[in-house]
DNA sequence: ACATTAAATTCGA
DNA sequence: TCGAATTTAATGT
């Protein structure tokens, strides 16, 4: 079981409930730890649990048709996924795949439901991160044909500084280049000639092993 | 795929 | 415990 003070400090939510609706809420998460290119939960497989990051980082994603990978968003430290499944009560849509050593905060169905239909402030929050989730595939969605490889690194730089889904990032990501490859779903090289060129236009500066964001406006438009 | 460089780790005083 | 030497990891082309 997780910790009053780790809660406090994965959940926004958390801070907006009744005492006993967050202790009821501690008591149904914990903590599990996840090896780098494991699978946390498989497409057409059942995994009952609300997910939260609490270190590391992840991809959602399927595979088309034709078998190629197509990656739906990046999850860093401090986001929650999962819960279109979990309130559909129904297996996973996609593949959640942990692209370095990652640990998961979970919460179990039977809690994430009693706090869903019992707490308006938990509610609330849903709403508004499904919201936010919407609006950045809608975004997506607009510019469907830009398929540039630097708009899609800079699209997947730009989710994992939502302020909205991550309250308490900053304007720096530490993250590799090979990740950004790996969430962009483009080669390691590609990766780094795409962030090269953000850099050239002054969206962002480059450092070993992460990234200062200088124009996130830009960023999420790019393209 | 290879060359370069920054960072992390080991080792010896 | 400090710093040099070595190894590993990330970056650039």
């Amino acid at each position: 079981m997780i910790s009053a003070s780790a809660l406090r400090q994965l959940a926004p939510w958390a801070a907006q409930l009744s005492d006993a609706e967050r202790e009821y809420a501690r008591q149904g998460v914990t903590l599990r730890a996840f090896s780098q290119g494991s699978f946390i939960c498989c497409q057409n497989q059942s995994f009952n649990f609300w997910a939260c990051v609490s270190d590391g980082l992840l991809k959602l994603r399927t595979l088309s048709p034709e078998g190629k990978e197509v990656v739906l968003v990046g999850m860093h430290a401090g986001g929650w996924f999962g819960e279109g499944s979990v309130i559909r009560n129904e297996p996973r849509r996609y593949d959640a795949v942990a692209l370095r050593d990652t640990t998961l905060a979970l919460m179990d169905r039977p809690t994430f439901m009693r706090l869903f239909e019992d707490s308006p402030a938990f509610s609330h929050f849903l709403v508004h991160q499904i919201n936010e989730r919407l609006a950045q595939f809608m975004g997506l969605v607009e510019h469907d044909r830009m398929l540039s490889p630097t708009a899609r690194v800079a699209r997947g730089l730009a989710s994992l500084l939502n302020q909205a889904l991550y309250p308490e990032v900053g304007r720096e990501l530490d993250i590799t280049q090979e990740e950004v490859g790996l969430l962009a779903g483009v080669s390691r090289p590609v990766a780094n000639q795409a962030l090269k060129t953000l850099h050239n236009e002054g969206l962002l500066a480059l450092g070993r092993g992460g990234i200062a964001i200088h124009d996130l406006e830009r960023l999420q438009n790019y393209g």
